[in-house]
DNA sequence: AACTTATGGATTGTCGACAACATTCAGATT
DNA sequence: AATCTGAATGTTGTCGACAATCCATAAGTT
């Protein structure tokens, strides 16, 4: 049934390749999750177990599995007897992800200033940012603008935090990717770093949070329209 | 092999009944996380999925899942081809919950008075407290002081939050069950919700803010000892 | 005695088949 | 024509068996 028909929308996932030494149902989700947070699986996509089991070569117990992390880590969800699917993104959804996403930087923020952490890091990923931006890289600008981030939780030695981040960042990754990026938002965006630099070093702590938490603000106002679903 | 040994310390799950109408992985997973929370079964467990399949007469299908849930949920670990665990709890781990449990109740707080929810049912939850206090039920007050902390989360409006919030409080309750709880403390923890409510309601978003944060302080302070786990 | 190498047991990982359930659509009945 | 009935289909849920891997222990060698 799948063998030469003129394939419905091109097939996004093809076999699982090679032997890696890690469990199956960890190289599906990885496929898997790249797949959504890319945009390649929109939001509403049925996810059909024996579907994927036969695009992977792969029995389903790990694509069941693999499909269970996705589910806790938020992407996907599954209604009984009747199918699972890519999570829709309703706009509340995007607003309260960005608004979680500002405490988390906001108590990262907190954390180093109070424990006198050194921002050394931070100031050569917002030098890669720049640097970037000088060069109307899009893709650079937009991986540096990840990595200073992470920088910033990671800084903040705080591992559950950091893990709260990752998971909530991989629905941060989905919304871009389904946004269309506004080139000149995205530039001005870049500048707004050094200063969150100068206030961490400078341990102005109400300074800093005000600039993270307007930066976090921005960053969700790049282009805020609904996004478009399939289902 | 487990039929009539004198029972290492009484086995804590027996057959899952009858018919209820959800996936077994799921009522599998409810009983295995409030044996956990409960500390019925301690850090450092091994769970072992053919055991709990005959205990549990199912097939280890829906138990892996049910850990698998279990262990997005942080309440369990997996070493892959070697053993599944109930989560050690560090004392690092512990200081990083209550953190991260400070950040969302300040969070909700903040959007409590940002939008002017009414905290009318925080009120509620107050004289349920106090009375419990004076009554002196530790598990009401205890039951009454969850209560307190999930309404709040709740009337900010937050469902991602309020998921979030969930989760933690999961790994605080195991985190509470396993200490000896002191009862002139909790008494005295009890009196501290009225002033959070009182600050609520007149917007002073600094005290409220402080004193929400001195509370979550003063709750993992009750019994600070590092947690015995069973490896 | 010390070191290397099998070998066995315990546990998770993966598979294919079958059962349960819900939806949908065709057909009969009123 | 409208409505109820029921079978067919598509999907997930569950099961039992087998394979892969790791660890500890014991055997064999130097």
């Amino acid at each position: 049934m799948t063998q030469a028909d003129p394939a419905p929308a091109a097939t996004p996932l093809q076999d699982i390749g090679p032997i890696e030494n890690v469990p199956l149902r960890v190289q599906v989700a990885t496929r898997l999750r790249a797949a959504i947070v890319s945009g390649r699986l929109r939001p509403g996509e049925p996810l059909i177990e024996t579907a994927l089991a036969q695009q992977m070569n792969v029995s389903r117990a790990p694509i069941r599995e693999a499909i269970q992390i996705l589910e806790n880590d938020g992407l996907v969800e599954t209604i009984a007897y009747k199918g699972k699917r890519v999570k829709p993104l309703t706009a509340r959804e995007v607003e309260e992800i960005y608004s979680l996403r500002e405490a988390f930087e906001v108590m990262a923020v907190r954390r180093i200033i109070e424990r006198g952490t050194s921002v050394a890091p931070l100031r050569a990923q917002c030098d890669a940012m720049l640097a970037a931006a000088k060069a109307d890289d899009l893709e650079a600008l937009v991986a540096a603008d990840e990595a200073f981030h992470h920088t910033l939780i990671q800084i903040a030695d705080h591992e559950l935090l950091l893990a709260s981040w990752k998971n909530l960042y991989l629905r941060i990754h989905q919304i871009m990717a389904l946004r269309n990026r506004e080139r000149p938002k995205l530039q001005e965006v870049a500048g707004n770093h050094p200063p969150i630099v100068d206030a961490l070093e400078a341990k102005d702590m109400d300074r800093a949070v005000a600039l993270i938490s307007a930066h976090t603000r921005n960053l969700n106002e790049i282009d805020p329209e609904t996004i478009a679903t399939t289902p």
